[in-house]
DNA sequence: ACGCATACCTGAGTGC
DNA sequence: TGCACTCAGGTATGCG
């Protein structure tokens, strides 16, 4: 499940394999993988032959490969997506063969991830312009812990809102919630600014050691782009540890569902209120 | 505007 | 051993 740190260990190891480098081929394997591309898997594979890769770039979970010419290459790993530097995957869905003899190959297990073509040029694409800049990107956040230190939405459901702040997902959102002592449950206006910005800060915090540490391997799904895992050289305080003890207090940790998925918490350094 | 549910997908794990 | 079932979760969509 890769989070913001894992998908730009991705985006930095691709970068120096694909700048210049020329597609002369594109082979998709599995049409849903490009499912996104509304004008079809050969649309696609036909638009990308001949294009040059300039530098990729990323925002929140999401990835585009800018060209020298024409619309950028969207891409998005979904729970299970690798983009592998001459890699192989019994879950290959596209492949392209480059103009080095080397092959960039997207692999999904899943296939929530995906692969399709921005409709312009514009410096971040159209189709992904609902998605709000990430925590590496905001330079102050105190304007964003302000607009969010309203209402009565729980700050968990801010936090994995890609529209109010991208690239965190349910570990990083637990883990951040653990750092700043917040409960996952506790309304936006509640906690003041004050609060949102310790645990928008909290947030930073843990991805920016994961991505110190190239990612979090936190299963054998994700792989960087030479299909490496992560090492999270911090561990993980509270995602998937239930029953075990809180690194502060020894609290329990308690799984409890939430939005659909499991939530994490130390019952005693995240209570309610 | 918000909260909630659902669909999408497959391999790993669990229980019988 | 095998079968049925549950779980994992990011995003998009639809309903109340």
């Amino acid at each position: 499940m890769p989070e913001l740190p894992e998908v730009e260990v991705v985006r930095a190891g691709l970068a120096p394999h694909l700048l210049g480098r020329t597609i002369k081929q594109v082979r998709v394997l599995h049409p849903r993988a490009v499912r996104r591309h509304l004008l079809g898997a050969e649309d696609f594979a036909n638009a990308l032959a001949g294009r040059t890769f300039a530098e990729p770039r990323r925002r929140g979970k999401y990835l585009w490969f800018p060209f020298e010419q024409g619309p950028a290459l969207l891409a998005h790993l979904g729970m299970s997506g690798q983009l592998l530097v001459d890699g192989e995957s019994p879950h290959a869905r596209v492949i392209f063969d480059l103009d080095d003899g080397s092959r960039l190959v997207f692999a999904d297990q899943r296939t929530f991830g995906g692969m399709w073509l921005a409709s312009g040029r514009a410096p971040v694409p159209e189709e992904i312009s609902h998605i709000a800049p990430d925590l590496f990107e905001i330079a102050d956040l105190e304007p964003l812990a302000a607009r969010m230190a309203t209402g009565g939405r729980a700050v968990k459901r801010l936090l994995l809102d890609q529209t109010v702040v991208s690239g965190i997902g349910n570990i990083y959102a637990d883990e951040a919630l653990w750092l700043a002592k917040t409960h996952y449950l506790a309304p936006a206006e509640t906690l003041g600014q004050t609060g949102m910005l310790a645990v928008l800060r909290a947030a930073r915090e843990v991805m920016a050691q994961a991505l110190s540490a190239g990612g979090t391997s936190f299963d054998a799904l994700y792989v960087n782009a030479a299909g490496e895992p992560g090492y999270f050289g911090r561990e993980l305080a509270v995602y998937g540890r239930e029953g075990q003890p809180c690194r502060r207090c020894a609290a329990a940790i308690v799984r409890e569902p939430f939005m659909g998925r499991s939530s994490f918490r130390c019952p005693s350094c995240q209570a309610i209120g």
